[in-house]
DNA sequence: GCGTTCATTGAATCTGTATTCAATATAATT
DNA sequence: AATTATATTGAATACAGATTCAATGAACGC
């Protein structure tokens, strides 16, 4: 099936590039016309690919819910270690993985206000923030972790990770800071 | 000069308004219509006091410009303490100046990609690393603030506290960070 | 080789919004 | 009060960009 294979991969083609443009000009800013130059194609086939601009921005939400799961515990890893590890990963692939980084950064985006209210709610589904209150309040448990709102600390944290991102897409120089100095928020 | 001071009123009330709605759902998101609704004042009206929408963006960024100057050292106190000094400020705006809160966000929502390009200049022209990298340095120095590249040090900073605030911003429930968390990711 | 189905294109619509405009009300000026 | 200038409105227009469509080309099954 040469031609369903050929399909699959040209559909893939759009996304991958509607991905790094909207992670690198934003949803609004990118034009339909834009991504199929870009593909290339022509702007009408986009439509025998997605149903509409907004579909396009589903799947790739869908993509995005699929990928690394966020943070879950690790039995015997201390929770600074894990949340060093988890960073250091993340910041390798900005690197090495552009794709997963966009994608990282792309469902941050998604999130905000100010995005299609379907995606938007689609992408709020992956909770980040429960595990990672779970991980501090261990941390927190074991002493390693300042006291304060767990809830609050773990918002922050991914907040603060999703600006850093943000910054690293608009600004390709920038070096990766040191996953220390985010899990230092956190360190008692 | 009612007359005057009148429409200086008004066209302030448009301001105001045009702030709270592109923070609250982002500036393509926002119809012109939609803040003449919220002033309120009739659609055709809007261009009496601004020649278009990019304009009024303009003039909100315009205004932002002159705003608290980010950082500036202040000779006799440490680096950490004008830190969280600042950061203090910052969060109590939050709950009681909304409005110079919400400025603050907005400038930095501004400089990102995807707004019109004009206004992204513009507001890419403050330029809040440098003050802070020398004040980092002098952390440095000091042995009070962490080795490490104090110009990616100072960015992370910044856009941290920028996926902060749009954090509050977007949910008006979630506490403030404790200033310390932030100027934690910077000491030794 | 022949018909059928899918891929592809570029031009033609359709739509949502910014923007303009002619008309009316209201305030200032004489 | 009459005249002029400004404020205001709602409807008309302009435009950018998404979406549709009729036509063409290319691969596939028979």
């Amino acid at each position: 099936m040469t031609r369903k294979e050929q399909k699959e991969e040209r559909r893939n083609a759009i996304l991958m590039t509607a991905l790094t443009l909207f992670v690198e000009r934003g949803y609004y800013d990118t034009k339909i016309a834009d991504i199929a130059a870009a593909v290339p194609m022509s702007t009408g086939l986009m439509f025998h690919y997605f149903a509409s601009k907004e579909e396009l921005l589903l799947e790739l939400v869908k993509m995005g819910l699929q990928g690394p799961g966020s943070v879950g515990e690790v039995p015997g890893v201390a929770p600074d270690v894990y949340l060093t590890m988890f960073l250091k990963q993340i910041f390798s692939f900005a690197g090495e993985q552009p794709w997963v980084f966009n994608m990282f950064v792309f469902m941050g985006q998604v999130r905000r206000v100010g995005m299609p209210e379907e995606a938007r709610r689609l992408a709020q589904s992956v909770d980040a923030v429960t595990p990672t209150v779970k991980i501090i309040k261990k941390g927190q448990k074991e002493g390693i972790f300042r006291k304060g709102d767990a809830d609050t600390m773990a918002r922050c944290f991914w907040a603060s990770l999703q600006g850093i991102m943000e910054e690293m897409s608009a600004d390709k120089n920038m070096k990766a800071p040191d996953p220390e100095w985010l899990v230092s928020m956190l360190r008692a």
